[in-house]
DNA sequence: TTGAAAGCGCTACCAC
DNA sequence: GTGGTAGCGCTTTCAA
């Protein structure tokens, strides 16, 4: 900066002011330094500039894998969203393992960002919070640590209830939750209530909070219907392989089930295929349906009825929560429910 | 770092070399500094250390979109590859748009990293060259630039000649390229001639270089089996949507087509929804291949038969030729084809 | 094995 | 409108 300061005849001061945008510059002196800059190439070292402001310019986001259906399009909005502040991602994949958590997000990395995003990471309250320090965060689709940490939630238990519902009203009465868990861990805990602590064990492998909620709205819709029941069939990933390997356990277990409510469109995806493999007709034989509506839901044969989860809603209500924290510190954490919607698609239309 | 220096009675010195793992420093010391850094939950500062170190940690990635069946392939094994390497990945969505491309990049973003990588970006040679300046580059999945930057190429051309004579051997003869380009803008080069200077437009929206070059290959195999021909449907984009458009459109040209050789996974598990909607049944009225061999290909119905481009040759070379030029600047530029495997499945099997 | 000195490149602050 | 000064927090170098 120095050399194009002597290059231009000023100061590194009146270089600095330029190339920040900073309006005490007269139009004369701008151009004569933007030539120089131009002409040498110059570039302002980000590392100092980081060292002297204090911020990195950079945010986390900690997702269990960027290869998948739904995390692909949240990071991919999210980016899009942040780049539009000046802000930049970096991607940390956590490998959706409870000891790969804490080993992706060291603290030592955690120290570069100006705010971190955690999406579906089952770690408990407390060491997010040790891991964080000071920094802003903002927790997507769980519910845990909702006091202390900004919050965005998706419709878990209200969009799978609604999405069962429609599986029930169709006729279905032989269901399998694929890829949640039968139980309901969150004992009778309505929706609204958070205090589950002392309830978590350290270490040990569970399906995440998100599909514990869904959970609870596949049997609440389940329990409204006599002679309706559900099995579950808990999953630890999401994946496509996962999704398949269910279902042949499912029909293994119950030859006649009819309806196949799934945690996530992978799931389904995956389910969908094992399903064909398997003889069975969809919608013919069994309903199924799957959660997040990301992209291929539409594309499949047959087309995947799914919930979504307002991916818009939730991409600007995290970037709004994160702003608004990094600009203050203080404020009280906020949680916020994005709206759902069911998407019926070829895969519940009995002919 | 003086603080916790002073708490544990040493120098600045001490603590950093305490920290950085140096094996100058006693036991004793060793463990009365980390005792107070524990206690204290002290974390150096990485600006600072980037400024001091002259880098920064921080690898670029810059893909049309993450968002998609194999970009998100590619970002994650990335990820992971280049995070055993102690280093960060930032995603740069250039939302393959020519335009979008320089303005996703600009020359500040790029000065914050310690090398690019750069998948399918269109962007002409000299505009690369420009905005990278020292930085090492690696360029992926195109096959411009290669004298320049280090170049990891997949088998665009044999591995679309393969597919095409696996439709050719099936008895198709009304194939359609979906995806592909019709001409040959490549003129009469064969795959290793990269000399190509003077024929770009910049700004102007065309098929990437890896399209182009998979057309080259179905052109090549269509050409070997008199009676067969074959049009071409390029795709500026490649997704779900723009395959099942692209499907719709062959159909409505030529109704008898009885194959179609996609560009990508995506087009083609697009073209599979639009061919069902249409009627069509695969692979008994026609045969459908992919190119990428995504996770999908394997879930779809019927599962697709695809170009499996040899990822973890991809992003070991990648990370190899990248980790090599952030040592050596001056190293030779080194180009690597990946090799192929046509993964066959039920899209071309005909009963 | 430890530490003092020097400075990486930038910008907030204030004086002119 | 412009620029001097004073660090931001760390690590490389070299001396003790």
């Amino acid at each position: 900066m120095r050399d194009v300061a002597e290059a231009a005849g000023v100061s590194s001061m009146t270089v600095s002011n330029v190339l920040a945008g900073r309006s005490n510059v007269s139009e004369e002196t701008r151009r004569r330094v933007l030539e120089v800059v131009e002409r040498t190439g110059y570039r302002v070292n980000t590392a100092a500039q980081s060292l002297r402001r204090g911020r990195t310019g950079i945010i986390g986001l900690a997702v269990p894998e960027v290869d998948s259906h739904y995390f692909g399009l949240l990071a991919s909005r999210l980016i899009t969203r942040l780049a539009s502040e000046g802000l930049r991602v970096v991607v940390e994949q956590t490998g959706a393992s409870r000891e790969g958590e804490l080993a992706a997000i060291t603290t030592s990395r955690v120290s570069a960002y100006d705010g971190l995003v955690l999406s579906a990471v089952g770690l408990d309250p407390d060491a997010v919070a040790s891991l964080a320090g000071d920094l802003p965060v903002v927790v997507l689709g769980e519910r845990q640590d909702v006091r202390r940490f900004d919050h965005v939630e998706m419709a878990n238990t209200a969009g799978a209830a609604a999405v069962t519902r429609l599986l029930l009203d169709r006729g279905c009465r032989r269901l399998v939750a694929l890829g949640m868990p039968d139980a309901e861990p969150l004992g009778d805990d309505d929706e609204d209530d958070d205090d589950r602590s002392g309830e978590r064990t350290p270490g040990a492998q569970r399906p995440s909070d998100a599909f514990r909620l869904r959970a609870l709205g596949v049997h609440r819709a389940v329990a409204e219907v006599p002679g309706a029941r559900v099995t579950g069939l808990p999953a630890l990933r999401s994946s496509l392989a996962a999704g398949a390997a269910l279902a042949r356990e499912a029909l293994a277990r119950d030859p006649d089930l009819d309806g196949l409510v799934c945690a996530t469109d992978a799931l389904a995806i995956g389910a969908l295929r094992a399903l064909a493999d398997a003889g069975r007709r969809v919608p013919h034989d069994v309903l199924v349906t799957g959660f997040d509506d990301v992209e291929d839901a539409a594309y499949t044969v047959p087309s995947l009825t799914s919930v979504s989860p307002g991916h818009d809603v939730i991409v600007e209500e995290t970037a709004r929560l994160l702003l608004r924290r990094m600009a203050d510190r203080g404020a009280p954490p906020e949680s916020v429910v994005s709206p759902f919607v069911v998407v019926e698609r070829e895969s519940t239309q009995r002919s």
